[in-house]
DNA sequence: TGATACTATACAACTATACATATATTACCA
DNA sequence: TGGTAATATATGTATAGTTGTATAGTATCA
């Protein structure tokens, strides 16, 4: 069959809709949103479509409803600030979010050309790959692939083995501090495994970052491509 | 009737009937149309059959049909004059329709390229967004996004949540005669959260108009544009 | 034989309505 | 003032009805 571009169901273009009055900040967490009645009016639509819209919501975990009060916002979409220092932690608390990193595998192996190409060094040379997932309040919100040149930061494996802070792996092999080089976004589509970890769909819109961060002499020590999803998220561009 | 043996299929001559039907007045513009299965019954053949008829009609622009609703009559598109002074209220008024409209939101943001460019102020100057749906008779008939800049007009989030009406919140900034700068035409086709607000088909056309609106010395006051139903209204281009 | 027109059946998606149940608000009384 | 009952509001659940879509079958005609 060739690809007949499907419909989009009524109930999704209402979870599409009111996400992104989430992303848009048109909500803050705690806040009720209108009544399903209100919604279905807006819509133009019956109550049932936009339950069914809600669920959605709700079971992604950026909606709770309470029986007899009301749809209330448990999480709006993460905001992410972007410059020149750039710590995913401190980002995120500051947004009073509760973040989290977890491990999905480390382990050395030789540059490829992209990534030499990124970081100055040979293709062939040892590098140590980090391969991570980002979570905000318990939700995935990005898959993380980050590189290190272990020849220029001896010690850097054991150094990610023993904490998830870059920032602290970083310290221990003695770059006290690093700055953002450079930040290059795109959109793309989840292939099925990202999919998988991020608890998306198969081709939902994804934000990808590939950044170089460098230390203080301008020497490259990590190049890091992070993939976020789209509706969880929203980068602001700005100093610091 | 008799089988004629000139070969008219069944379904064309539903199609007929139920148009003449129209044509005589037996239905009103919104009434809605018997059920599929009360029309096969009626004229004794599949349900199939009547629905390869009733489709004939929503291709001419006579019925349009709701999954799960029923099949209702289309009231005849509204005419839509564009000149120098454009007042949704007053057109729709002048056209013996009864307009409305509705607020979707409105909030207080940074302006994007095009509407600083629109507007003449910086990227990033504060504007205010207004997002809303237009209805003639009930039935909407746009939505639209109306930028206004802020700091020309100091106090127009307010007046624009008090009042429903431009130009109202316009004279209470100050602003007492309003005229359209520019207005340009495109057709594009529906997405998916449009075709909803607009109780239209996905992917259905509409007549976008992005327009300034300037003051009486010349200083643009609003950028707005507005998606219309294809179907649902006539342009009329024009003095005044 | 194949194409066309219609029938038959089943299921998915959405609507319409009613009612149960939980919560919030208001009025009233001690 | 504070507590309680009544009322209105909002979500949860159930049932039936309507349109949309897919598949398969039959009759007729060229």
């Amino acid at each position: 069959m060739c690809d007949s571009p499907d419909k989009t169901p009524i109930w999704k273009a209402i979870a599409d809709a009111l996400r992104s009055d989430l992303a848009e900040g048109h909500y803050s967490p705690g806040e009720k949103l209108p009544t399903e009645s209100a919604l279905a009016d807006r819509f133009g639509v019956n109550r049932h479509t936009v339950r069914h819209g809600l669920s959605a919501l709700v079971s992604e975990g950026l909606v709770r409803t309470r029986r007899g009060a009301g749809a209330f916002v448990v999480s709006t979409p993460a905001d992410y600030r972007l410059g020149h220092r750039v710590r995913f932690h401190e980002n995120l608390i500051d947004a009073g979010r509760h973040p989290e990193k977890r491990v999905l595998s480390l382990d050395t192996r030789a540059a490829t050309q992209g990534e030499a190409r990124a970081l100055h060094i040979q293709v062939g040379d040892q590098v140590c790959a980090y391969h991570g997932l980002l979570l905000a309040d318990g939700q995935p919100l990005a898959v993380v692939l980050s590189v290190f040149p272990s020849m220029r930061l001896s010690g850097i494996f054991e150094a990610l083995s023993a904490t998830t802070s870059v920032t602290q792996a970083l310290r221990s092999v003695g770059i006290d501090d690093y700055t953002r080089a450079s930040t290059r976004l795109t959109a793309v589509r989840s292939t099925a495994t990202q999919a998988l970890l991020l608890q998306a769909g198969e081709g939902d819109p994804l934000l990808r970052s590939s950044s170089v961060n460098q230390c203080a002499n301008a020497i490259p020590v990590e190049y890091g491509r992070t993939w976020f999803v789209g509706d969880r998220i929203t980068l602001t561009l700005g100093e610091t």
